[in-house]
DNA sequence: TTTCAAATAGACCGATTGGTCTGTTTGAAA
DNA sequence: TTTCAAACAGACCAATCGGTCTATTTGAAA
């Protein structure tokens, strides 16, 4: 009986619902529709439906971690800075083809975590797990001289993720993600110690 | 038969509940119980919980956009650029006690725009005119060679703002507004001209 | 004082919520 | 082939949701 395998693509399709619509705006009619899995089913591979997000944030947590440390790997082609502006250009890019999901650490953060002690744990960490994987490569480009060196890469990181959020959370609102380009450009070139880089 | 001020009373007490629990997450019980309101008094008062959401917002877009531009506007104390940088710093200190409410336009624009076209478009209005509140002190800022001149007023004013709110949202979660107040620095002296100002 | 529409109280409503429970199916181990 | 616990289907549940309805109270105008 192969059921890990149903339960990551419920995973999957219950973390687009929640990033999408919010937690509180999807029932549970509403994942079993989508996941096509029943009541029986879903309470058998789950304890409760804030047991699922709270899975559902972990499975985002660790390939999201993966996939920023994958792309702000150091590597022979690429500056750190510029690194660090394709990522957040390409993120904010795919999003009107991933229905403006944003980023589900901070989704929940928003909607859950000032009611939910429990999810404000995990977001907070969540968070704190993001801007250590930005953080190398932020200090990368502090040695290259592209970023202040006098900044803590940490703080800058931090900067640069709460911005990315405002950004994300307007680009759903307007439903593009055209003004949300400026602003981070605007915010990169204030960064960058070069400012004609 | 004075009903005008209950209502206002009753509009404070639900941009209150919204603000610290989200929209979702309070029923109109818990509205009518807050505010000392019978459901027949509420439904005479208002059309429907969406709709007094939309009053709501609408009373929050009207008195914080005074506020801002109260604040913000040119005296012969303060320069602009630290009128800008103060008003952020206060509106951030002030979050622990008024329970970390956050901004209602940004908060409402993450639960519910992606799945309510209505508030989408009453969040979007409201961003649109925190910006143009806060963008002639950008102005000014630029004029006095404090912030850069090259780049568009209201651009700044957007990246402050995105920024802020999610400094906001992070400053929820951990029920702590310390490391905001560090972003926010970090944000401003980076987009000072004289970055030892 | 009488009148009457506006305001109010709160029982009530159908729909939906997250969650449970019982019966059935499944498939690997014996 | 038999066995049996795990997986599943889906009817069912109490609680809550936003909202309605009728009876009652109110208070300014006549």
């Amino acid at each position: 009986m192969n059921i890990k395998h149903d339960k990551e693509k419920a995973i999957q399709i219950g973390l687009n619902l929640f990033c999408s619509k919010g937690y509180g705006n999807v029932g549970l009619d509403e994942i079993c529709k989508a996941t096509g899995m029943t009541k029986g089913a879903f309470y058998n591979a789950f304890e409760s439906k804030e047991n699922f997000l709270i899975v559902t944030l972990e499975s985002f947590d660790k390939s999201n971690t993966e996939r920023i440390i994958n792309v702000l790997s150091p590597n022979n082609k690429d500056k750190a800075i510029d690194q660090l502006e394709d990522f957040y250009a390409v993120m904010l890019k795919i999003q009107p083809e991933m229905n403006y999901m944003g980023c589900m650490v901070n989704n929940m953060m928003s909607e859950l975590a000032a009611i939910n002690e429990n999810i404000a744990n995990v977001t907070n960490k969540g968070f704190e797990k993001i801007i250590n994987a930005v953080e190398p490569c932020v200090k990368r480009a502090q040695k290259d001289g592209d970023l202040d060196p006098n900044y803590d890469s940490k703080e800058i990181a931090t900067l640069l993720h709460s911005t990315f959020y405002g950004v994300l959370t307007r680009a759903k609102s307007l439903g593009s993600n055209k003004k949300g380009f400026t602003t981070m450009k605007l915010l990169f070139n204030n960064l960058k110690t070069n400012k004609n880089g």
